[in-house]
DNA sequence: TAATTACATTGATATATTTCATGTAAACAT
DNA sequence: ATGTTTACATGAAATATATCAATGTAATTA
């Protein structure tokens, strides 16, 4: 019984992906009829239907579900277990997973980029998947397996991963030109306009909830440009990076609302994999990313 | 690059085991050419030589030892996908590998005996291994997956095992009819002839050194039967579990030399993997265990 | 009712794997 | 030395497996 013979799991999983047979030839580079084959014996060897499909439509069945979540999972292994492999010959190899949060290019002192280039300036065989996610997604995409590398900013430290603090990003509440208080004096900028006035957070941030009487934020976005466009709207106040809210506060279309209770930080870190075997691929990017610093 | 394709590493694996290519034949099913080929096509993906071989005798390279522990690993990883995929059709099967100490068949409460008639009195499609060692390697064969269950005396507690307590063993010292302690008076014994003669332990118990001026033992034993033999030629004291030790007692062949602090006892716990998707097979031998209980 | 879509099936074809027979080189026995 | 044995490598033929192209089928849609 071996369920990885022949690909058999890669073709599902780009026919779940690709919500049915056709669309999936291209993906795989196979015919149809091939894909067919292959789903079938996939289920002769498991001896269940793993999905419906047809002309009505095409849907996992509920041991689908579960075999296609395990069978990324496998395969995801699979492929670290072969570069894993391969780096003992001497090159590295493989997929290398990273994730950051969204809105990070322009932070100052954010490694990513240089780290890029001195990477991939030595030649190697590794395919990049750079993902944008939470810090809580890419926490569980670390432990998971599903990443190898995150950046970002983490509150709360999980003992299986390691942390190396990077650099740190300043927030700021900031307004957009059509909101009330764009015109306001300083002197009435004070953390009680929280009380009185829409507020936009990052789901994962809530970094405003910093006195007990902090309001139900008006709208939760989960992502930077999405906070941006609200703030922009002069319906909502929020707090962005000031790297980011910079270019709006230039052209006038924002104000920083300043005040020394309305300012926060987060620490960026790079996370990893504790006690596992690293793969070189990884040591080196984690190295590359720490040579600026 | 696949190198899981064509049971190439299954190959690897047991030409490692069997020591050469021409032995395997016999385990693998299949000839020794097709061995040879698969071998090739092994290090041909590799890039590198994995073993040498020929008349001169076999060996591991140095990357090849480490390709092979990867590769054991790797297929029981994908081993346990394969079974956790299969029982979603209800059926259960895989393998189950369980570990013990020596020893246990005759400790009064221990398990296993009746958890196996009942676990097979069910009809199943699973693979029984069940390994003797160490409590040390146990633990550590459930931490890497070389293991799903084992039942031993764990002191320490791992945090990511899951222990249950299913019976205990008392310890007393013996000697051997040839030792000069056998016919000794029972107010001569005392702690104090730790001291003056020879003592054998098993190396993972060590309990004899209760009080500070334990003394060093004169012989470790990895094996109870090895205890037994070292005790039995009069030469040793040594601490034996009471249903063993009784058989020798009885026929006069040792003597139970007893006081209050020549006692000991061991805990014995069914450990496994927590916060693991346990497969129904592991689950149901638990439950199978515990039943008598 | 015909056309379309999405997949299944079939037989031909291509590819991969194994076996059988044989070759080679090192170790061993004589 | 010489021949023999052992352990693996190699090549051609045989076998098994996977893929493709063509076609069939059933559910939608026009």
């Amino acid at each position: 019984m071996k369920l990885l013979r022949n690909n058999l799991l890669e073709a599902f999983c780009a026919v779940v992906e690709c919500g049915g047979f056709s669309e999936a030839q291209f993906r795989l580079g196979i015919s149809q009829s091939a894909i067919s084959c292959r789903i079938r014996d996939l289920e002769l060897a498991l001896g269940y239907r793993v999905c419906e499909r047809g002309r009505s439509g095409f849907q996992l069945t509920e041991r689908g579900k579960i075999a296609y979540e395990k069978a990324c999972e496998i395969i995801r292994l699979v492929e670290d277990f072969d570069a894993e492999l391969l780096e003992l010959r001497g090159t590295i190899t493989g997929q290398l997973r990273i994730g950051i949060v969204d809105t990070v290019i322009s932070l100052p002192g954010f490694p990513l980029v240089p780290a890029l280039q001195r990477f991939f300036s030595k030649e190697n065989d590794v395919n990049l998947e750079l993902v944008v996610a939470s810090p809580n997604d890419l926490k569980e995409g670390l432990i998971t397996g599903s990443l190898h590398i995150a950046i970002a900013p983490f509150k709360r430290k999980r003992d299986e991963l390691e942390y190396i603090k990077v650099c740190s990003e300043n927030h700021y509440m900031y307004c957009g030109k059509a909101h009330e208080l764009f015109a306001c004096d300083t002197d009435e900028i004070s953390p009680d306009i929280l009380n009185n006035h829409a507020v936009c957070q990052r789901s994962y941030d809530m970094i405003v909830a910093r006195d007990a009487k902090a309001p139900e934020p008006k709208a939760i976005v989960t992502n930077m440009e999405a906070a941006a466009a609200l703030i922009l709207s002069g319906k909502f106040l929020g707090v962005l990076p000031d790297h980011y809210a910079t270019q709006w506060v230039k052209t006038g279309e924002m104000r920083l609302l300043e005040h020394p209770d309305l300012t926060w930080t987060s620490e960026f870190y790079i996370a990893s994999r504790k006690s596992q075997a690293h793969r070189q691929a990884v040591e080196w990017f984690i190295k590359a990313l720490l040579h600026g610093l």
